[in-house]
DNA sequence: GGAACCCTTTGACTTAAGTCAAAACCTCAG
DNA sequence: CTGAGGTTTTGACTTAAGTCAAAGGGTTCC
């Protein structure tokens, strides 16, 4: 596979040709399309994927058949890396499971496997990627952080309003020219399995919030109208 | 300070005499009581924590005055060491702040913290404590996880009897004999606020669990009278 | 074009959990 | 012992959000 892929992803990019090649060699790439599964719980572990192209969802299922998403991972990005350090001495098992479920959301999704065992012996020789590895770590510590705390301290408005906001932030849309307007890549039960609700509470806060002037909804495009209202109504 | 307290955390676990002396030299500890802030979220950042003795919460204030616990920090772990690795460049600038509030829940809770830059020196010389850190941090990462789940797809019955379970588990009390029971060690408006919920939830929670004669909680004890039926509510 | 399908919205209803306020309980200092 | 403080429980009420069911709307594929 193309070692220029790996490179972007954040925890390589210290790599050098000689390394970056050993690590091409130990990994595979699969494609997947829109709803095909990645992993279920229930697999022994492998090792951790890198997202090169469409967009992956990481969810659990509750006993009463509610989901809930944990993560949406955008290219270039690595998921399931968790397991690799838990409890070290075990992850060879047969018993040592992916800690949740992953499915691709759009077609022509393209995901590199690392093996477990090999990439282990790479971190052990290269405290560079080690550290890069903890910064990793530590973003999404931070990310569920936000997220716990969005999910316990805010009731749904607030939790659409932060939604809409930090995707605002995070791409600032170079399609919709000045427009503050951003385009959903999740279909709406997606999005209210992230912020913790179902689709008909989510409908009806997007109504709510239509009715208040504070944004507009046309289908998967949500324009804001009122900066300062959103800003507001998301604290 | 004693160096044989700092042996006893896992992340410095595989350092020999004289990596252990060193790390001695740079940290400081500090004694806190009950209800004491260690440090806010509006201060900044200055290194991680080490508890030796006692109880600490990490805990958000929300806008309207809500209170909600992300962890609690036993004896002998580290918190706060997310900032080192978040945004490696801008760490050692003063607008660098704690991402959360921490208040000591016991007298006598001693703490030991190990300034940032120093530590990252450390870091970068020594693969293990890397890889030390990252089991850490993926531990946590589990267990936040595992708490987004339990907010998001289970009410407030499932998570108290989920709480006492896990509880249960990790301290398979010596002290109350056989009996099956736990010693809550922080108040109950604390727990309550780890569990997502308020105070008055969860009293009529233990109540209704104890007319269902699965559990009696007497102050802080609790008896766990019927496993079987604990077990079931819980999932 | 239209049937089949999926995704989304809307409405009517239920329920879990939060709010507010008062009472009960606990414990610790004087 | 007593009273002031905090903590916990209980009760009556409100409300946000979930459930269930039906209707719209848009796409795709013969």
């Amino acid at each position: 596979m193309d070692s220029a892929i790996l490179k972007k992803v954040h925890i390589f990019s210290g790599l050098d040709e000689e390394e970056m090649e050993q690590l091409c060699k130990i990994c595979r790439v699969k494609t997947f399309n829109k709803g095909d599964i990645i992993f279920f719980d229930t697999e022994p572990y492998l090792g951790f994927y890198i997202t090169i192209t469409g967009l992956v969802k990481i969810y659990k299922i509750s006993k009463d058949g509610r989901e809930h998403i944990l993560h949406l991972i955008n290219p270039p990005n690595t998921f399931a890396e968790v397991p690799l350090f838990e409890n070290l001495g075990e992850i060879h098992e047969e018993s040592y499971r992916y800690p949740a479920n992953a499915m691709a959301l759009e077609d022509e999704t393209r995901v590199v496997l690392i093996p477990a065992r090999q990439f282990t012996e790479l971190l052990e020789s290269d405290t560079k990627i080690c550290i890069k590895m903890l910064s990793g770590f530590a973003r999404r510590l931070r990310h569920l952080n936000h997220h716990i705390e969005e999910l316990t301290l805010k009731d749904v408005t607030k939790r659409v309003a932060g939604f809409i906001l930090t995707e605002y932030n995070n791409n600032r849309d170079p399609k919709s020219e000045a427009k503050q307007s951003i385009k959903l890549n999740i279909s709406k039960n997606d999005l209210a399995a992230y912020l913790g609700t179902i689709i008909e509470t989510l409908s009806r806060t997007f109504k709510k919030l239509q009715d208040e002037d504070i944004i507009e909804v046309e289908g998967k495009k949500i324009l804001i109208k009122d900066m300062k209202k959103l800003k507001e109504v998301s604290k």
